[in-house]
DNA sequence: GCCAACGTTGGC
DNA sequence: GCCAACGTTGGC
């Protein structure tokens, strides 16, 4: 089971709303580094759901729940070049998880959150999974 | 609201 | 194929 990590703008798509819906289909993704990652997750895979700071002026950018990956990846239909996958609902994780903690831990200072703040969606490293279940216990 | 990072587009 | 211009993302 491999972990990701993937990101969304409270104010277009919140964790409450996918909460309440239970199941996604995750698109809107365009970035080719990002669709790698779309196209590497298979069905029980899990996925820290992260909120950015985009226009939302209240809340920290962090991860806020986890999702399991409930389809293979598909192209999108109107462009191939494209890829979508659905999301299952697993978990809110409270309190979040900020980038500030992230950062301020030391501990993954070469990984794609910290380094390249645009990218949108990655694989999460063995070391950030484990110290995240550190911090949540019973997190699977 | 601003700006850095960086991906994409289009002219040559 | 290069690169300048431009657009977008996301942190602050």
């Amino acid at each position: 089971m491999v972990y990701f990590l993937a990101k969304t703008d409270p104010d277009t798509y919140s964790i409450d709303q996918f909460a309440s819906e239970h199941h996604t289909v995750w698109d809107g993704i365009a970035n080719a580094q990002a669709l790698r990652s779309i196209r590497a997750m298979s069905p029980g895979d899990r996925v820290f759901i992260y909120h950015s700071a985009i226009s939302s002026g209240k809340g920290q950018p962090g991860i806020v729940g986890l999702a399991a990956v409930a389809s293979p990846s598909r192209d999108e239909p109107d462009d191939p070049k494209l890829a979508v996958i659905d999301f299952e609902f697993l978990r809110k994780l409270e309190p979040p998880t900020t980038l500030h903690e992230i950062k301020a831990s030391g501990l993954f200072s070469n990984w794609a959150l910290v380094k390249q703040s645009r990218l949108s969606t990655m694989p999460a490293p063995d070391a950030f999974v484990k110290w995240m279940r550190a911090r949540y216990p019973g997190l699977v």
